[in-house]
DNA sequence: TTAATAGTGTCTTTCAGACAATATTAT
DNA sequence: ATAATATTGTCTGAAAGACACTATTAA
């Protein structure tokens, strides 16, 4: 019988065929109302000239710490959300070789126009309906992101990741709207959000204007300490998809 | 330039280090009125001898499929709602070389006793509070399955996947009760998941006698066909960890 | 001035939770 | 008989959603 010692200097990871592990993330923003993401355009093989996920080969990191350097190298963001999403290994969803991602969801509040990184030739921000045809199983990872997104704004603040560091009740209310593709009524959303403990904190401020097409000066609040939203903000008329 | 066969007619996969992708599985049933984990006992380096979750290498197939494949070869079990989880992937996590690992969370409604895997030499249902000093990260990443697991109990109809075919409203309750870890109220649990539909429906059948300590023969219902509990059965009293 | 917006008030319905009541059954 | 259990009923308060209303501001 070996000691570990003996077995870990004996151990040849060569012997099993090999595999890669890649982070792909998911990041999403708002801009002019329309909810966006990040896409690349693929400038080597394979899947050369398609829009892709941006992403890249995992290193001598953790996997948090590899998706936020392939997120900051393409955008420059360095403080956003970001949260595993979930990992994609079937075979052949790479010509390569056996790649499993990790896929990763990414929440950007502001809009720096991103930079072409290493590995793509191009990165913009898409709107999420124009976002199809993606290489590798992209549209399947984008689709799960945007369920995730979608049901994270229920029962997290994480819609305050989507604005400025200040903003107003509107904001807010626009923001959901936009992710979940449907009006909320202004009024209430104003005295739900108001009521949720921690959800949003006041700034004492004042907005130095009103909406575009006019109405009173808007209070502005800035995200608040609650980790979770109780009670939560539902989505409405959700019964059909149900069963 | 290259096209896109030449390209990966050349291409080397060894000219990247070498890493290995596994499957962890959080396994859960309960018995004797209590929640239990699945555990094996290693036999091999690394962590020999300790316990540790049921797992192994990622072959040619799906992760899903290595997931159940690898419960299976512990339990014999196939019918079991099976999920991702989370991915794991800390360097230094494995002494060997990088391991990725892709757990799974399992729920086994009856109780086999576990059969002795291949690379394990001994499995066996272990209570979750006496499941503590696992192998590798597993400490971790059992206490994440069991958030995951807690979590779902409240907006889906999960509790079922741990009861059999048929079941009283009252052996559900107590599965509530038991991951939850907290006593629930019998008449209002009783009339909530009456009221939501599709959580169950009725067999039209009675159960053959009544209680431990007496009580009527209580009916038999069965899993309905929702996929989101709408209401949902909130945990009591979570207004602490709000924050 | 006009129209849009911010913010508040009110009402109805639904639901959670506390509690009670009744019927049924094991011991 | 006693105690436990299943099931239903009642009440209160929280909260969602519909709707209305006022005040403020851009154009």
């Amino acid at each position: 019988m070996v000691n570990e010692r003996e077995f870990l200097a004996d151990y040849q990871p060569a012997a099993y065929p090999a595999v890669a592990v890649t982070v792909d993330i998911v990041a999403l923003t708002i801009r002019d109302g329309r909810l966006c993401v990040l896409l690349v355009e693929r400038a080597e093989h394979p899947y050369a000239g398609r829009r892709a996920l941006p992403g890249g080969f995992v290193r001598e990191e953790a996997l948090d710490g590899a998706a936020l350097r392939e997120l900051n190298e393409e955008t420059g963001l360095t403080r956003v959300h970001l949260e595993q999403l979930k990992t994609y290994g079937d075979p052949g969803r790479d010509p390569r070789m056996r790649v499993f991602s990790v896929a990763y969801l990414a929440f950007a509040p502001l809009l720096p126009e991103p930079e072409a990184g290493s590995d793509a030739s191009g990165a913009a921000w898409v709107p999420v309906e124009q976002a199809t045809g993606l290489a590798f199983d992209h549209d399947t990872i984008l689709a799960d992101g945007l369920d995730r997104a979608r049901a994270k704004l229920e029962y997290t603040p994480l819609a305050t990741a989507f604005a400025g560091d200040e903003f107003t009740i509107s904001e807010l209310r626009q923001i959901y709207a936009v992710v979940w593709g449907e009006e909320l009524h202004a009024g209430n959303f104003h005295r739900k959000v108001l009521s949720v403990p921690g959800f949003v904190e006041s700034t004492g401020q004042t907005a130095t204007r009103g909406g575009e097409r006019g109405g009173p000066k808007p209070k502005l609040y800035r995200a608040g300490d609650a980790k979770l939203l109780h009670p939560a903000l539902l989505r409405p008329g959700r019964e059909e998809d149900v069963r």
